[in-house]
DNA sequence: TGACAATTTATACGTTCGTTCAGATAGTTT
DNA sequence: AAACTATCTGAACGAACGTATAAATTGTCA
């Protein structure tokens, strides 16, 4: 057999529009991740994929569009992995322990930032920005906020005695936190002096601080 | 003397230059705080002021200066905040408690972010914005690391046995979670299922949390 | 009052923006 | 080979951009 039909890797014109536009959300994701939508032209997005201006919009529509599927891309995965080692964590005999659950939320943003994959570094980073922008949340709020209420409610499970409300500020500084590793390395690195290390370098620290945190307030109610 | 040349008040021509300067700073820093540097417009900006075109570039220079003249207007008197603040519990017998260090660093921020003037709250979103971009902090992080290093050193004092880079690292997520307060209302709103508190309102909680965390990576050391 | 300077207006310049589209190109299918 | 269609090119559109500046306006001062 010399030629596999159904292998992807034959170069015909339905394959090598998808290559074209994997191409060009990469493009897009990398620039938007290091400068913001409004920072971003299409032009640019074209020239860093090495396409046509008309490419962009023929794979990724309106840029309003191109940004969107930039987002919902990964999200399916970011979601999947938390999912999956909550499932695991609430599968035993016993109600998971509080520092696991922080754990299970935190690590896989983590090793998606530090990873090989430059694109997932560039994602994560995208992700911090939009998270910290109000004016993305009616967009891009409902990819993240069910996984986070399932973890809050398994959250609420471990911490009975603790407002549902409490709970519900604390992972937001939690998440606040976890993205500050990736969206203020260089601010991290001049309060240190040293150039910031990779933010899976901080797991322990940030989850030590954040479960430090979810207990203190655990104790004043 | 029927009139004092160095009187202010006088609404003449030097005055109400500088009035129009004020109000061409204030609309952008409305502006940049909603909607950031790149999404703005000089003509916005007029607009919002309520001056044409040419009075921006007049009284802001190139968009730039604008933008760093909008930050450097009100960094002074946060500084000056938390100065005053760190030189109270300084100046006390006893090493002041980390607590009170948390709270002296986080207070005059909610404050501003709360408080009356709409001007100062444009402004702490503002600051939420550019700290979660490390574009900015070539520019405007040796307005307020020095601050940070004054805080860290009496923090440092109060946890002697911790290693400087944990405590940095610690200052920074604190301050992560302290912005998120004003970045990240619609994602709280959203989360808990009622509207928002303003960011003062969460200061006993955030001082809780944040200095939780302190203390839990202090007891790993 | 008339010269002077600070402030404001109005307009323009060249560039870049997002979007659209007719036509060229190149696999696929009949 | 010929019809077909997904993909790509190249060019154009009006609008908005940042910046600059000559002229008009306005208050100050000799």
């Amino acid at each position: 057999m010399t030629e596999n039909i159904e292998d992807p890797v034959t170069d015909g014109r339905v394959l090598r529009g998808e290559a074209t536009r994997e191409r060009v959300l990469d493009a897009a994701e990398r620039l938007f991740a290091a400068e913001g939508f409004d920072a971003i032209s299409i032009r640019r997005i074209a020239a860093e994929a090495g396409v046509t201006l008309g490419v962009v919009s023929f794979h990724g529509g309106t840029k309003h569009q191109l940004f969107a599927t930039v987002i919902e891309r990964r999200v399916a995965a970011l979601n999947a992995d938390r999912r999956a080692r909550l499932g695991v964590l609430l599968s035993g005999d016993k109600p998971p322990e509080l520092r696991d659950l922080v754990d299970a939320y935190l690590t896989p943003y983590l090793t998606h930032a530090s990873r090989g994959d430059p694109q997932w570094r560039a994602y994560a980073r995208l992700i911090a920005r939009i998270v910290s922008d109000d004016r993305w949340y009616p967009e891009i709020g409902n990819f993240y906020d069910p996984v986070a209420q399932e973890f809050l409610d398994a959250i609420q499970s471990a911490r009975p005695a603790t407002p549902r409300k409490e709970l519900v500020t604390a992972l937001t500084l939690t998440v606040a936190a976890m993205l500050s590793l990736v969206a203020s390395r260089a601010r991290i690195a001049g309060l240190s002096g040293d150039p910031a290390g990779e933010p899976l370098a901080y797991r322990e620290t940030l989850i030590t601080f954040c479960l430090g945190g979810f207990d203190a307030i655990s104790r004043e109610s």
